[in-house]
This record gives structure tokens, C-alpha cells and sequence, in this order.
RNA sequence: GGAGCGGUAGCUCAGCCGGUAGAGCAGCGGACUUUUAAUCCGUUGGUCAUGAGUUCGAAUCUCAUCCGCUCCA
């Protein structure tokens, strides 16, 4: 017996025993699950092309139609019935008589379970009241439904529930199906807008030697026959740029990332990135190509650049504002002065004001950065640039040529919420092993979340790695932003959950 | 990790200052040939998350645990 053979999960009742006995009559007469139907029609066509007919005239034409689908309503009246199928693309209602489908069938049919899967043909005719249905000829079950659906009107609202039988959200919300459709729109959008400008989707290593990329908590897993442990990738960074080192010139992949951190609305132990390299590219060519791929995603999904979040309007129309981290605190914290903001006493003070916890770092441009973090970026609500990042936080960025306290880099804020990251990369294989070994030191330091040293990253760099702009986009925070979701796990399939 | 809220029929929920559980939908049986959450009549269905405690008696009060949501760190 293997340690992994599981006890099998009762979670059986009364309704679910009805359906088997129902399914076991279906056997008998022939299988319940049949392959042989093969739907013509999708919901959604049907309607585009003949909503627009009338009664009388789609009467005249009497146009054939075959469709699969869940029976999600039905209402059976003496000798005659309406039912209401979802298919892929949306919902058609058929209207099944007696009369044409004969007494045997009708017999079957009114024993059919709301949740079934149905095939019908039939021809396309209208209501009284102007319902496009097909009134049918033919109604097979196509698949047996053994466990009830949720509330017809009410439907599925326990977010556990949702959460852990996705299908089941699914099958019940229609908001839940549009969002997942959208997030699918939005990746192809962003995949085709940079193939369309040369860049090359590429795969890289999502199990590290030497976690990386990121300063982030890494999940730890072992490798047997090696006997080593390995490292699920924190981001893909140092092997894309390697490639842009092999002369691949522009590189995006959009990937699954882990981190291992606490869960929350907005964190998700496993999250999808896009990650883009660009030769001889800086961090103003990435902001300008972060503002695209953003305007297209929201054309895509929303079909507009005016929006509402959680209630309130969102607009991408405008260019987005580029603030350095001090003009962004000076203008959403106007009680604050400049000469304020240089001193790095009161910036301590501010902080622990608001932290109720005394800064660790003497870097001004890391206490700014943390007092940003503490009063302005939950107010970023239409899309800001955030320029100036300190060199101590940014050990992969390329040094200001005019301060050198400071990175060519930016991260965009929408809704209060970090949305994308990106600058001009570092190419001086010095200047980036002197950095890995400052990071080393806050590793020994006691700082979990610094990064390795990572030989081979600095060997790549030694050969020459062209000037490059790179830019990550956090996928499940874009789709978020435009399905107006307010979790993270409304983006996700299966978002993870404890075991049950 | 901390705080708050929640977990009752397959689903959506009521019941909660103690007296062993209700509705709607779904299901089952019946009526009904244009319904739209169809309607009408009848009816089945419960380890009240789990465990302990208080009590003559616990869905209800107390404690612990599990799971979820929200906020904070």
C-alpha cells in the first residue's frame, strides 16, 4: 500500500443518491455518456445572427440548429417545456413539445436534472414574448449530472466554495467566466503587441541553483539524484539577462514566479510575471512601453481607458505622471516641506511616526523611500511613474549617471497598488559583483530576503551585456485592475487554499 | 503572527439573552402546450464546522481547535 493512497472523501446525500439510481435506469436503455452528439451552433451566434428576424419570418425560413450545453433552467408545463442551456459562449433556450420530440422522450426529459449536459437540434423560433429558442426535434443527455447546482437565482456566493471547486464558479457566475476570459485576453494582447515589435517569448528555469532576481523568500525543494537542494524561481531576471548577453536582443516570459510569503488579497504564493528585456533600450523607452502594454490590455478586456475600480474611475487616457519619490511625498503630503524630506532626522522621526517602528538604515534615499511607502503610494490612484530609486534596495539597476545615490528605475503605482517595476539594467560586472557582495553581507546580516552571490550572473556579465531596459508586470494585478476584482484569488483558477 | 466577522438542508439564508430546527430554491409525487427565478397542490431532506465545558436541558452561553473573509503587522 502506498503511504499516498488517501481515505476517499464521502461527501455523498440523499439528492446525489436519487441521481445515481436515475443514472443507473440511463444504463440500462444505453450510455449515458455518449460522444456521438456533435454540436453545430454556439449560444452566442445564434443570437447575433437571428435575434434580429421575427416571429413570422424565422417561422418562414425554419433554420436548423444543434446545440450542447448545462441545462441550467427548466420549467415543465403539461405537454410542453422550456429549458435554458449554457454552452462555451453563452445561453440559448429551447422549447421541447410532446408533440415533436415524441411521449418517450419527453418522459426522459422531464426526469433530466437541472446541471445535465444536453445536446437538442432543432429549428430556431421565437416566443410570444420574442425569445430567440430552438424548438426541438431531438433532445439526448449527453452527460449525467449526479451533484446538484447551487441556488438558481442566488447562485454560488460561498468564497470558499468558489475558491476550491472553481468549476463550480464556473459554471454558476457569469462575472466569474468573463473575468477568467478577460485575464486570457490580456496575456494575448501583451504577447502580441512585443512579438509584433521583434521580441522573442523564451522559457527560462523556474527551479534555481541560486535563488535570484528578487529580494524575496524562496521555496526550497530537493533534488534526488543530485542531492541538492534547488530553489523555486523568486523571478527570472539574471537568466533573461543572460540571454540578452547571447544576443537575443529583445526577451519577454510570461511565467509563474513563487515566493514564499504570507497570503493575502493581493499575494498569492504562486503569481504570473512578465518579464521584458530590451538591448540598448533605458528605463524612459520601459515607461513607454509599460504605458502601452497597459492601454492595450485595457482595450482588450475593458474595451476602454476610462474605468471604474472598486468604485471609483480609473483613466489611462493621459500620459502617465513621473514623479521622483520626493515630488511624489510633496505633492500628495502637502504640510511637508523639501528641506523636510533632506533631513534624515525628521524623515526617522515621520517614519516611526507612522511604523511605530525606528528606521534602520542612514541612507536618506532609503528613508525617503520608506516614508513614501508609509503616506503616498496607497494614494497613486490613476497611473504614476515613481522615479529615483535608492542604489541600497535596487542592487540589480544601472547607477544614475547624475546622482549616483540613486537607480534608473521606476515602479508604477495604479489603485494604491505597485503594478510594474523596471530600469535601466546594470551591465558593469564589477559595479553588480560589487553590489551581490554588499547584499551578502545583509544576508549575514540577518536579512532573509537579500540576495545570493551569484557567480556565474557576474561571468555572463564579463563577456559584455549591452546598455538594456527591463520591466516586470505583475499579470494577476493588471487583470485585477481591469475585471475591477478586488482579490487577488478572483484572478487566479485555483488560488491556494489549506487543505481542507 | 494579531484583531474583527463568519461556518445551520445540495444552494441562498432565518433562528442565537438556553426548552433538541425553519423558509425559499433544488429534489420527489401530481396539475398545466409559449415559460422567463414559470405557476398551483402535496411531500422528503439536518453529526446546527469539530471537540470539550456550564446546565435538568446547548444551534444558542464558555473555552479550545479547524476552515474562510476583511483589516493590521
Amino acid at each position: 500500500m502506498s503511504e499516498n493512497n488517501q481515505e476517499i472523501i464521502v461527501d455523498e446525500n440523499r439528492l446525489i443518491a436519487e441521481r445515481r439510481q436515475k443514472l443507473a435506469k440511463l444504463r440500462e436503455n444505453g450510455n449515458p455518456f455518449p460522444n456521438d452528439f456533435k454540436p453545430k451552433d454556439y449560444s452566442d451566434e445564434l443570437h447575433a445572427k437571428y435575434n434580429q428576424f421575427s416571429k413570422e419570418e424565422l417561422a418562414e425560413k425554419s433554420i436548423g440548429a444543434v446545440i450542447a450545453g448545462r441545462m441550467m433552467l427548466k420549467r415543465v408545463m403539461g405537454k410542453a417545456a422550456f429549458a435554458t442551456l449554457n454552452d462555451a459562449k453563452g445561453k440559448i433556450q429551447a422549447y421541447i413539445s410532446k408533440e415533436k420530440i415524441g411521449e418517450d422522450t419527453y418522459e426522459s426529459f422531464k426526469h433530466y436534472d437541472l446541471g445535465d449536459i444536453l445536446g437538442i437540434s432543432g429549428t430556431l423560433m421565437k416566443t410570444k414574448t420574442g425569445e430567440l429558442s430552438i424548438d426541438a426535434t431531438e433532445v439526448r443527455l449527453i452527460s449525467k449530472n449526479l451533484r446538484p447546482l447551487p441556488e438558481k437565482f442566488h447562485g454560488l456566493s460561498d468564497m470558499e466554495q468558489r475558491y476550491r471547486q472553481r468549476y463550480l464558479d464556473l459554471i454558476i457566475n457569469d462575472t466569474s467566466k468573463e473575468t477568467f476570459i478577460k485575464r486570457s485576453k490580456i496575456i494575448q494582447v501583451i504577447r502580441d503587441t512585443l512579438v509584433n515589435q521583434d521580441y522573442l517569448e523564451v522559457e527560462t528555469p523556474m527551479m534555481h541553483t541560486i535563488p535570484g532576481g528578487a529580494t524575496a523568500k524562496p521555496f526550497v525543494t530537493h533534488h534526488n539524484a543530485l542531492d541538492m537542494p534547488l530553489f523555486l524561481r523568486v523571478a527570472p531576471e539574471l537568466y533573461l539577462k543572460r540571454l540578452i548577453v547571447g544576443g537575443l536582443n529583445r526577451v519577454f516570459e510570461i511565467n509563474r514566479n513563487f515566493r514564499n510569503e504570507g497570503l493575502s488579497a493581493r499575494h498569492n504564493p504562486e503569481f504570473t510575471m512578465i518579464e521584458l528585456y530590451e538591448s540598448y533600450a533605458d528605463y524612459n523607452r520601459m515607461m513607454e512601453i509599460t504605458e502601452e502594454l497597459v492601454r492595450s490590455s485595457a482595450k482588450a478586456s475593458v474595451g476602454s481607458l476610462v474605468f471604474e475600480y472598486q468604485g471609483k474611475e480609473v483613466n489611462l487616457e493621459n500620459s502617465f505622471d513621473r514623479l521622483t519619490i520626493v515630488e511624489a511625498i510633496l505633492k500628495y503630503n502637502t504640510h511637508l516641506t523639501i528641506e523636510q524630506l533632506n533631513d534624515k532626522e525628521f524623515l526617522k522621526a515621520e517614519i516611526k511616526k507612522l511604523t511605530r517602528e525606528v528606521p534602520k538604515t542612514d541612507s536618506l534615499a532609503v528613508l525617503q523611500l520608506q516614508l513614501f511607502e508609509e503616506n503616498t503610494e496607497g494614494q497613486l490612484w490613476n497611473p504614476t511613474f515613481i522615479l529615483d530609486h535608492p542604489m541600497e534596495t535596487s542592487p540589480l539597476a544601472r547607477q544614475s549617471d547624475t546622482n549616483p545615490a540613486i537607480t534608473e528605475r521606476f515602479e508604477l503605482f495604479v489603485v494604491g497598488r505597485e503594478l510594474a517595476n523596471g530600469y535601466s539594467e546594470l551591465n558593469d560586472p564589477e559595479d553588480q559583483a560589487a553590489r551581490f557582495k554588499q547584499q551578502v553581507e545583509q544576508k549575514d546580516a540577518g536579512d532573509e530576503e537579500a540576495m545570493h552571490y551569484d557567480a556565474d550572473y557576474i561571468r555572463a556579465l564579463e563577456y559584455g551585456m549591452p546598455p538594456t531596459g527591463g520591466l516586470g508586470i505583475g499579470i494577476d494585478r493588471l487583470v485585477m485592475l481591469l475585471t475591477d476584482s478586488a482579490s487577488i484569488r478572483d484572478v487566479i483558477f485555483f488560488p491556494h487554499m489549506r487543505p481542507e
